[in-house]
RNA sequence: GGACGAUUAGCUCAAUUGGCAGAGCAUCCGCCUUACACGCGGAGGGUUGUAAGUUCGAGUCUUACAUCGUCCACCA
């Protein structure tokens, strides 16, 4: 039986009041838990944690995806689980933290480690509940009673048994390496926290004194390096230097004596094709003193000044260094020339200053054998990420994986569980891994954090219960189905999380990753403060509400392609729904009480019904398979396009006739086929704008409680019909053609005009649905005459298929117009049977072509043809 | 240096087994027609970056090039 309905519905949705009824009225009552479906197939995104201490951006609003894959799963019936939560996010947290101490007037250091975490705790408590405020704001539909924070108790337990177990694997490893590391951070990141883009800086040229006599000419760019150098390297086969190799240089300023190498690595031709190798401080050198044994030196500290390694350099600032040095050596005529150079200067993602290669001691997870085991899901098909083509992306980055530098010199994250104790004068001589500290006396705790994305990577198991495997989310709950996120963190998190999940479950923990593009401004220009051109989510919501936003933000993009959002887009939206809003209020205005529910049978419905059953259950197909290839946003735009082009103009307009005439039996068929349409459309939408369409549902008769869990709609192609489409089209055609005719002759809008139709093959559907052109052209009468008719005096004609219009326009028409028109409608219908009959006669075409796109060639000429007939009939009487 | 993406109307973008190139905004004209002026009707606007190729047929597939962008990579 059907929920009774509401009347009065209000001339406008009102949103704001509308959201906030009813976000809290589905969470009430259930409806985002996945028990809401008990017995269903689960269905589980995990979501993307946002930074606890975060603000909303519009790449959360970009989670509108997953929440419109949550409630498409939903109303299908499936127990659909959106999981959501927050992230630590160790440094982005910690350095929000460490600004506030500074406006205190103190610092982390001064106040201590545990007084910083305890701020930095509250700091969360206090902000933390900001993000999660702001994500219900825009109707996200997850289940917040399953909510977790990667630093709660579980997950951390989680995250200590998944670094203990990888140490007790041997896939640990503690060392002094070269690592990334950023002075104004004080941490080791790694190598994917690195961002470099190319920046203007000086080459320097200079001298490199040779112990036996003479110099090589070395070029650098960052030159306060050479008071780290250990060797001047050249290439064997360089005709200028090759008798270099075997001598000893002389590091300026230091005197320090370093072997000249030869090594085939050196470009000849690059700068002055010798090279200064600076192990302590370039990757490339790291590499090339492993090979010759050359010493390494390490002449910097943490925070980036030279150290006690450096001479006379020791305590300046790297940069600092750099002009100095340069000064000095110039004024021992060591220098050659500088020039302008272009490079890639590598900055910490974070906190955009220069990074440094350090040498530091640093925990690593050694990749290969788990980098290995992702790939294979994905090689396999077992994981399938959309848009396809970053499955190449991902190869390539795994394939060629680093080993992990996990461990962070931060305090806010996941302490790594493990103690030092001396051993032979090495203070990490000894190391214990564990839960709890161990047995014995002199042990010291670690004192770094993992890495964030350590324990993101744990996410889709970490969240349901793992390690307990028999817990009942994890069993019901894992793994997740679909993984959605920006393709921008696909290493940072998406491969961490295959990786994990395959080695710690040996499953899949989700067979689809589907990533979206970065939002862009209108111009496709990225956000940014400097720019000004940051648009803040809440802000369009509050104006245009959020339903507007969501549908933009997955209608205006393509799947991994970056979304520009544009807000006239967003008012055009608001807009539709507007129009929805109306649509739903003129049926529920034409309704009186019971009304049975569902549509009758096709062989009762009229022609204008017909149509619209047609073309409504090629939508819900349509719709379908965009939703089953996660062509979200066109299927959008055609239920848009299907309500505002079609239903609302056409079949409505239409309808008026019958809701508004004496025949019961036509207004009740008419009644119930109008609220199938919004109610099916009402569905098909509410993933996409789940207030309006929850909303405008009260106002039509249905069943059940809530449109959020209603069914998902179900193409019937019994209503399919061809016959009535074509027929339709054909009276629209006719209806279009009398208001050109009308706009042309510049007849008043207002002037009801008589029609006389020739009307060909439409005799019949003319007779009966006559008074569409009442309806939709201002048309007072129409007249229908015998095919043979001679045109009548003084009127306008048009031509459809082997129909003639005559509008007469006694004492408006203008003879010499009237010729215009037909001839350039004559020019048109010529041109088109020439390309027409050029295909027709061409037998290749005829031949390879499938049947039903010649057939539609025939047809189409034969229409043609019928026109150019009339036409010519027209002209010869009318012109001459 | 390698990989990938984009290039379609003035602007921003759609068009998924190859089958008559579409929207929004902007422009022009006309309407307050009892659901909606947050609306309705009509119009103009295109050699789909360039050049070849495959095909009966190409925005769509192939190749080369151009411009813009992204990612990866150890040239000081």
């Amino acid at each position: 039986m059907a929920t009774p309905i509401k009347q009065d519905m209000p001339a406008t949705f009102d949103f704001k009041e509308a959201e906030e009824r009813l976000y809290p009225w589905w969470e009430e009552r259930g409806y985002f838990k996945p028990e809401v479906n008990p017995d269903g197939e689960s269905f589980v995104i995990p979501m993307p944690p946002p930074n606890v201490t975060g603000a909303l951006h519009l790449g959360h609003a970009m989670y509108t995806v997953e929440d419109v894959m949550t409630r498409y799963e939903r109303m299908r019936g499936k127990a659909a689980l959106w999981l959501p939560g927050t992230d630590h996010a160790g440094i982005a947290t910690q350095l929000q933290v460490e600004k506030m101490l500074r406006d205190e007037g103190t610092s982390r250091l001064e106040v201590g480690r545990e007084e910083f975490l305890a701020r930095t705790w509250q700091w969360k408590e206090e902000k933390g509940g900001r993000i999660q405020e702001q994500l219900r704001k825009l109707g996200f539909s997850c289940d917040w009673s399953r909510e977790r924070f990667t630093m709660d108790e579980g997950l951390s337990s989680t995250v200590q048994e998944v670094f203990i177990q990888l140490w007790e694997q041997g896939l640990i490893y503690r060392g002094p390496r070269l690592v990334n590391w950023s002075p104004g951070l004080m941490t080791a990141v790694s190598d994917l926290e690195v961002e470099s883009s190319e920046e203007e800086v000086l080459l320097y040229y200079f001298k490199y004194p040779v112990k036996e006599g003479g110099f090589l000419p070395v070029a650098t760019t960052r030159p306060e390096t050479i008071l780290g150098d250990t060797a001047v390297a050249v290439n064997p086969d360089d005709e200028r230097f090759k008798d270099y190799i075997g001598k000893t240089a002389i590091v300026p300023m230091m005197g320090r004596e370093i072997p000249i190498i030869g090594d085939d690595y050196v470009d000849v031709e690059f700068g002055t094709g010798a090279l200064k190798v600076t192990p302590g401080h370039d990757f490339n050198d790291f590499e090339l003193s492993e090979k010759h044994n050359l010493e390494i030196i390490n002449i910097m500290n943490k925070d980036a000044t030279l150290n006690n390694n450096a001479g006379d350099y020791a305590g300046m600032d790297r940069f600092d260094v750099r002009k100095k040095l340069w000064d000095d050596m110039t004024a021992q005529d060591l220098t050659i020339k500088t020039e302008q150079y272009t490079t890639r200067i590598p900055r910490s993602q974070r906190g955009g200053e220069v990074v440094e290669p350090l040498i530091s001691t640093q925990w690593f997870v050694q990749m290969d054998a788990i980098a290995e085991k992702a790939l294979k899901p994905v090689r396999e098909g077992d994981i399938k990420l959309v848009p396809e083509r970053f499955t190449k992306i991902y190869y390539h980055w795994l394939e060629n994986i680093q080993d992990w530098c996990v461990s962070r010199q931060l305090w806010w994250g996941h302490r790594i569980p493990a103690w030092f104790r001396e051993k032979d004068g090495d203070p990490e001589g000894e190391i214990y891994v564990g839960r709890t500290p161990p047995k014995g006396e002199g042990w010291t705790p670690e004192e770094d954090v993992l890495d964030t994305w350590f324990s993101s990577g744990l996410w889709p198991f970490s969240t349901v219960g793992w390690p307990d495997e028999n817990a009942p989310d994890f069993q019901r709950y894992y793994p997740a189905d679909v993984l959605e996120t920006g393709h921008d963190i696909l290493f940072f998190w998406v491969a961490r999380m295959i990786m994990m999940g395959m080695w710690f479950t040996d499953k899949p923990p989700f067979h689809t990753v589907y990533l979206h593009g970065l939002v862009r401004d209108k111009n496709g220009v990225k956000f940014s403060k400097t720019k000004g051109n940051v648009i803040d989510p809440l802000d369009v919501s509050a104006e245009y509400g959020t339903d507007p936003l969501r549908f933009t933000l997955i209608t205006s993009g393509t799947p991994g392609n970056d979304v520009n959002l544009d807000l006239e887009k967003v008012d055009y939206n608001a807009r539709f729904i507007n129009k929805l809003w109306n649509i739903t209020k003129l049926v529920n205005m034409n309704l009186e009480s019971d009304l049975e529910l569902g549509v009758p049978s096709q062989a009762e419905l009229d022609l204008p019904s017909k149509w619209i059953m047609s073309r409504l259950n090629k939508l819900i197909a349509r719709t379908q398979s965009l939703f089953d290839s996660y062509q979200y946003g066109e299927a959008g735009s055609q239920i848009l396009s299907f309500l505002w082009d079609e239903f609302a103009p056409w079949y409505l307009e239409m309808a008026k006739n019958a809701l508004y005439g004496d025949d019961e039996a036509t207004k009740i068929m008419t009644r119930r086929v109008m609220v199938h349409v919004v109610d099916t459309c009402l569905r098909l939408l509410h993933p996409f704008m789940p207030f309006m369409t929850e909303e405008a549902w009260n106002y039509i008769p249905h069943e059940g409680d809530a449109l959020i869990i209603a069914k998902w709609p179900e193409s019937d192609e019994a209503y399919i019909d061809e016959t009535a489409e074509a027929h339709m089209t054909i009276l629209m055609d006719m209806v279009r053609a009398i208001r050109e005719t009308r706009t042309e002759y510049k007849v008043d809008p207002s002037n009801r005009i008589t029609a006389l139709i020739a009307p060909g093959s439409q005799r019949d559907n003319l007779e009966a649905y006559d008074y569409v052109f009442a309806r939709l052209c201002n048309v007072e009468s129409v007249k229908l005459l015998s095919d043979d008719a001679p045109a009548p005096e003084n009127s306008a004609s048009a031509v459809v298929r082997d129909t003639t219009i005559y509008l007469p326009l006694e004492g408006m028409l203008d003879v010499e117009k009237e010729c215009a028109r037909l001839t350039k409608e004559r020019e048109k219908v010529t041109a088109d049977i020439k390309s027409r009959e050029g295909k027709l006669v061409n037998e290749n075409f005829v031949n390879k072509a499938p049947e039903p796109v010649v057939q539609r060639e025939r047809d189409s000429l034969a229409e043609s043809q019928a026109e150019l007939e009339k036409i010519d009939t027209l002209l010869k009487s009318l012109c001459g």
